[in-house]
DNA sequence: TCTGGGGTCCTAGGACCC
DNA sequence: TCTGGGGTCCTAGGACCC
């Protein structure tokens, strides 16, 4: 027996524990460089907000509307997801963090009274934390994602789904057709699994529902579309394929990549960008105790802009495998050179590390024979431990007058990088409304 | 003007090996 | 003329998730 607890409208109901004013309005978290919303509120999702959809088609809604546009605050967002993450763990022996918002909690089966106990756990993160969520109690992982979703909408959409399988939504309390009557209810594409393209196909063969998915004969399954549906086709059946994962397991890849708010067309910002993801990248990769094998540089003009369109990209072999901010960076900035081609509008950019592997003490201690290696992984720590106090960038490896790609120097911020955003009432954390 | 930033897994096809 | 069968590894592309 599994559970999914899951923050309501997560970012937006963060913002507004610090705001409670934003109560009942329509409220959008919007992305880096403020291009799109990240996170809605009901009533933004009932003024027709879209995920994903960029801020320049909601400015309308801002005058007309009334919504208002938040910019992210990533940091904040992850402080309040580990104290409602402890809280959510209390309903059952085991948990798995499936994401900023959502947890499964694992081996229910033996727990008594497990509608009381969820129902206390929802009130006790609202209490403690600030925080709306909803439940999914079910015997597989897809089907308590299901429950979930029921829980959510038959709170937020009358009459969508009978109204007591709201906020805590427990299958196995269901009678058989009011199980059924749910899958009828529910889309096929809202399954957890099945996406935007699988949800097309499936409707072309007329399975609309998640009744109908539940239906389907395992072996067409498996030879149309592979063993990922006839898992989710399993699960809806009732039969447990997808497994609890109570250690996150060790990352295969590391990246950093950003939206440039504007067009770049020149090399010099193109480095001074890179050069800040691979050191941003090479942060997480030591917080893990990673090294990396690889690095990938990649550049990309706008997918959704008319003109000429580039995509470049190159891969680095690092040996030996390393997570020295310094290495990363000149191969980031060495990769950058190799594919920069001047007269595109260039939209995005990043890094991503590969290859990973776990950095063995033995291996530090060989490189610490020869010293240098040694100084050069204390001088990371040393940098690490200023950026966590003193916040991201104090410390940082300049790549200005790096052209001659071997040559790194270092350089004291003076000044800390303004945020843009706050959840000061005093300040305006309102982005351009 | 302005369109996120992370990740994972599966499959097919080619190269290569014995 | 006739050209096996089984396996691995790698890569690119496509799909999914939040």
């Amino acid at each position: 027996m599994y559970a999914l607890i899951d923050g309501n409208n997560f970012y937006v109901s963060c913002e507004r524990v610090f705001r409670p004013s934003l109560q009942g309005l329509p409220v959008v978290v919007l992305s880096n460089n403020d291009g799109c919303a990240i996170a809605r509120s009901d009533e933004a999702k009932a003024l027709g907000v879209k995920m994903g959809q960029p801020f320049f088609q909601l400015q309308h809604l801002v005058e007309l509307k009334g919504l208002v546009c938040l910019s992210a605050n990533f940091e904040l967002y992850g402080d309040m997801s580990d104290r409602m993450m402890t809280l959510a763990a209390g309903l059952g022996p085991r948990q798995e963090i499936y994401s900023i918002d959502e947890s499964f909690i694992g081996d229910l089966a033996g727990v008594r009274d497990l509608n009381r106990r969820a129902w206390a756990v929802r009130a006790r993160i609202l209490q403690w934390v600030g925080i709306p969520c909803c439940i999914g109690l079910a015997p597989t992982k897809t089907l308590a994602k299901l429950c979930n979703h029921v829980a959510k909408d038959s709170e937020r959409k009358p009459g969508s789904y009978p109204a007591e399988l709201a906020r805590v939504c427990n299958w196995q309390e269901m009678p058989a057709a009011m199980r059924e009557d749910v899958l009828r209810r529910t889309m096929a594409g809202d399954v957890w699994g099945i996406g935007r393209r699988i949800a097309l196909q499936l409707a072309e063969r007329g399975i609309v529902t998640a009744l109908d998915v539940s239906r389907m004969p395992g072996p067409m399954v498996r030879s149309n579309w592979g063993v990922v549906l006839e898992r989710t086709v399993r699960e809806l059946q009732g039969i447990s394929c997808i497994p609890m994962e109570l250690a996150p397991p060790p990352k295969k890849q590391i990246a950093c990549t950003r939206s440039f708010g504007h067009g770049i067309n020149e090399l010099e910002p193109l480095l001074e960008a890179v050069s800040e993801f691979a050191t941003r990248a090479a942060e997480k990769l030591r917080k893990q105790d990673l090294r990396a094998g690889a690095l990938q540089v990649f550049a990309h003009t706008s997918p959704f802009r008319p003109g000429p369109r580039f995509y470049g990209q190159t891969t680095t072999q690092l040996v030996p495998p390393t997570s020295d901010t310094k290495a990363l960076v000149r191969a980031a900035l060495g990769g950058m050179h190799s594919i920069y081609q001047p007269g595109f509008r260039l939209a995005k950019a990043g890094v991503m590390l590969m290859d990973l592997a776990e950095s063995r003490h033995e291996q530090h201690d060989l490189l610490a024979a020869a010293d240098v290696g040694r100084d050069q992984s204390r001088l990371m720590e040393a940098m690490d431990r200023v950026n966590g106090r003193f916040g991201k960038g104090t410390v940082h490896v300049a790549s200005t007058g790096f052209a001659s790609q071997d040559e790194a120097g270092w350089r004291m911020r003076q000044e800390r990088r303004t945020p843009r955003y706050t959840t000061n009432i005093d300040e305006i954390p309102i982005a351009r409304c």
